[in-house]
DNA sequence: TCAAAAGTGTTGAAGATACACCCATGT
DNA sequence: ACATGGGTGTATCTTCAACACTTTTGA
């Protein structure tokens, strides 16, 4: 490593405002990996190609950033303006970059994930516009650099849902400990004891358990939970608590 | 929320490439954060701006991105045109985008942090082209969204060095058990207690203790480690191993 | 009456925290 | 001889992991 005094190109950004007129323009999209939770499993929605380039392939949806908008709006608008949904649980993920990724254009993309809560209705019904669910084992190969986005988004998925209670965007309101433990074990993608999950979800100390039983997956009726959301805020607030499993 | 047929419009980004031409570019810049270790505290690395726009007004560095170059290589060039630094730990942070952010033109950044090593010469040396070190605490308002992105990015230090040894690429090569020790009460803002901080590094076991002393900060001498990243990566291969402290 | 899911506690191991004194050396 | 930072071990507490049987009820 060497040190050496930095030419004056180094200040490039902090000239005046028409300088920028100089510099190259590129194209940003952003594209959306959203998941869901359905029967025992994590799903991710992807679209059909059915035209040029790339027909008939399989990609996440996505779209341009537009000039008045900034990237959270267009991430919303893209994710709306497919699925119909909004106030969804949304983060940007990462930018990618790379020269050739997209042959079309120089197109940089900017990556967020999204969490929804499937009802089943959903679930079926998303087949319009060639949208289909997909086992995140069983996603099939993408246009572009979109298994990559994937890959990132289910290790930052991993990593938050055990620190923070992102989880529970991808239920329903109301939800019994098995399914929760589901999510879990399809999030971790590993088996957890029941006990031991139930213990240390209720030593949290977020949970409502309500007066009412789910009766479709049991003769015996399971009991329905709600997350306590302003219970775990203040908390954050008054204890530096982490949720933490 | 409601579910409906998604228009036409949601699929633009899967069109023949001509159609890409239809949509708004912008500018691309990057930014960097620019960490660094020197007498037991983080420093930022700013650079005065010294003409208009928010001349006198204290910046990170930047630069546009180009038309043949991605993100991390952009990055890379800002930071080794002012620094002269080369092969630097670099990771993407996060991408800024509002709309107003840069007064001057629609500019949408990309933030990039950079861990470095300073040597004496070059804390005190790199006062050149107005640059200089600041305390985290006591680093200057900045221009748009810069010290918002200090902010995150301290945060993702934080959380990045308690789960990977990256803390090790603020440190010169050797370095004294104190010295790692004050990097990392640096790092999480609190002190630590000297003999549990010794006995769970040593318990990791990836440090190699040198027949060698630091004799510049006690009469009697410290010990100097190095950080032995082949064992490192061997751990992580072998037994899944996670560095955590 | 039985099949199928719901519900419930304890124990041992490992890891985290709290805590105080002697050592080596240059001046 | 003393001042300064370097180096070291133990006891307690908390947290995590392993583990199996009883309950309910519709068919």
């Amino acid at each position: 490593m060497k040190v050496s005094k930095a030419p004056k190109i180094a200040t490039s950004d902090t000239m005046p405002l028409n300088y920028y007129q100089k510099e190259d323009q590129v194209l940003l999209a952003v594209d959306c990996i959203i998941f869901g939770f359905h029967k025992k499993s994590l799903k991710v929605l992807l679209i059909k190609r059915n035209f040029q380039p790339e027909k008939g392939k399989w990609s996440l949806i996505g779209g341009f950033l537009k000039r008045n908008e900034q990237l959270d709006q267009a991430a919303e608008r893209v994710l709306s303006t497919l699925t119909g949904l909004n106030n969804i649980y949304m983060e940007q993920l990462y930018t990618y970059s790379k020269v050739d990724r997209d042959p079309g254009q120089r197109t940089i993309s900017v990556a967020y994930y999204a969490l929804i809560n499937v009802s089943s209705y959903q679930y079926d019904g998303i087949h319009i516009e060639s949208a289909q669910w997909f086992d995140l084992e069983e996603a099939p190969p993408l246009i572009f650099d979109h298994n990559e986005m994937i890959e990132r988004a289910m290790a930052r998925l991993r990593r938050k849902a055990m620190t923070k209670p992102i989880g529970f965007e991808l239920l329903p309101e109301k939800f019994t400990m098995r399914k929760l433990q589901n999510l879990y074990e399809s999030i971790l993608n590993k088996k957890l004891d029941k006990r031991n999950f139930v213990n240390k979800i209720i030593s949290l100390d977020v949970l409502i358990k309500l007066n009412e039983k789910d009766m479709t997956t049991s003769r015996r009726g399971a009991f329905l939970y709600v997350f306590d959301k302003e219970k775990y805020e203040k908390k954050v607030e008054e204890e530096g608590f982490i949720f933490k499993i």
